[in-house]
DNA sequence: CCAACTTGTTCAGATATGTGAACCGTGTGC
DNA sequence: GCACACGGTTCACATATCTGAACAAGTTGG
């Protein structure tokens, strides 16, 4: 039911994760739709601005499907409470800081701050996703989950890794989180950087989490940079109304 | 052709723009879609995660819409060299500074830098959608277009106002804009506000522009703001390759 | 406590969409 | 210069969607 809706999703989704704009073939071939339909589907995405052709006539997420996101964020009034904390803990450590949340079994960046000096950015991760048992800021979320929904999110994982051996680690490690307060990741994601995580916690619903990268063997010490984000993730939950 | 497709797709567009979330039969309503295809298409857009439902059960723009929408930035290379910009002059005047291009007769803004220590931040503007003749950055992006895309654009306009005299104004305007090398706008958009916009130009295609807002009255030179905003967008051109 | 009004869901028939093959235009390599 | 490969477009028919009304479930108000 709703085949052309669904199809158009998957189109944009493929078109989101592709490195560069593609042609009306590669679409219909990646996602085994016949051309003649993906046809019509893109002209309807393309008519509405969804989509956009690119100066090879190839096909790219369109301005309007930014507008649409972007009002996702608006929405999330959590994110105004957040921004401001992250703010304060990249002006405190000098560090990049991310908020992120879970859906399924991966861990979403909704918005980050950059510490000023920063030349050229890195790539923007806001909007990445990420398998959320390999990043602090996925652990950090998981570990604050009531019971229900914990279950429901490693069913997600326990689905999209192969081996069950990974998701027993993290569920023994869930609890060592707990009890440190925190989570981290050292270089498991990339080589050499460290991250650092702990929950935004709300009065109903699942936790976030405020997280931050550094290089490992810079002048931070970790008990400083361990302690900064703590306190900014607990500021946060007690803004948006969370009592322990 | 592909009905529900753009009927997905207008589904998506009410429901950023709306204030709240939605039920099923307002949307209906709303757009004059029969309840029991919105019902399917409703679902297929759940279904996919670019929709999601709030506590009451409404309809609200979904995580995927999110990510997908962000994505559209990362291929927007111009972006990645029009924020150190921004940053800059947000450091320079301690105001806030925005990217915006545009689209058809709207300009959209892609882009924003906050000051530090502005308390809780705006809603954020990212991603909103104002007339481009209402605002500087608009009117920037306006002045600068080729004959051929101009004619485009005020044919957009045209349709978008009823005012004949209004369009005839802004098209006297440009000329004065192109010789000043900057576009201002004082409180036409928002009481005692002050924007100046200049143009970020490329080596082929329309441009974008780059601007500030502030108070009137502020211990701001307008010179000043004009300077700085002239100098960070012609620095964005010259970094794109564009040459005059 | 009932009635009237919501909102969301289901169903079978009318209707529009999806399909695959053939067609057209372009550019590439021989 | 020719043939081939590749991307995009069109068309008539089979098929799945869209429709509107009727139904279920929950809410409000008298």
């Amino acid at each position: 039911m709703s085949t052309s809706v669904v199809r158009a999703m998957r189109i944009l989704e493929l078109l989101s994760g592709a490195a560069k704009p593609m042609t009306l073939t590669s679409i219909a071939e990646e996602l085994s739709i016949p051309k003649s339909t993906t046809h019509s589907i893109l002209k309807a995405l393309v008519g509405r601005g969804f989509l956009g052709l690119d100066e090879y006539q190839n096909y790219a997420v369109g301005l309007k499907a930014f507008e649409v996101g972007a009002s996702h964020l608006r929405s999330t009034n959590a994110v105004e409470v957040v921004i401001p904390q992250l703010v304060g803990l990249t002006r405190d450590l000098g560090i990049t800081s991310h908020y992120a949340i879970l859906d399924g079994s991966d861990a979403v960046y909704l918005c980050k701050e950059d510490p000023p000096g920063l030349g050229l950015k890195l790539a923007s991760s806001v909007g990445a996703r990420l398998p959320a048992y390999t990043t602090a800021v996925g652990k950090a979320a998981l570990a604050w989950l009531p019971e229900a929904d914990l279950e429901r999110h490693l069913d997600a994982i326990r689905a999209a890794v192969s081996q069950r051996q990974t998701v027993d680690r993290l569920i023994g490690e869930l609890g060592g989180i707990r009890a440190l307060g925190f989570s981290s990741d050292d270089g498991e994601t990339a080589q050499g950087v460290r991250c650092v995580a702990a929950p935004v916690r709300y009065p109903s619903g699942p936790p976030g989490s405020i997280g931050v990268s550094y290089l490992r063997g810079s002048s931070l010490q970790d008990q400083q940079v361990i302690d900064g984000v703590v306190r900014a993730a607990r500021r946060a939950s007690e803004v948006l109304g969370y009592r322990d």
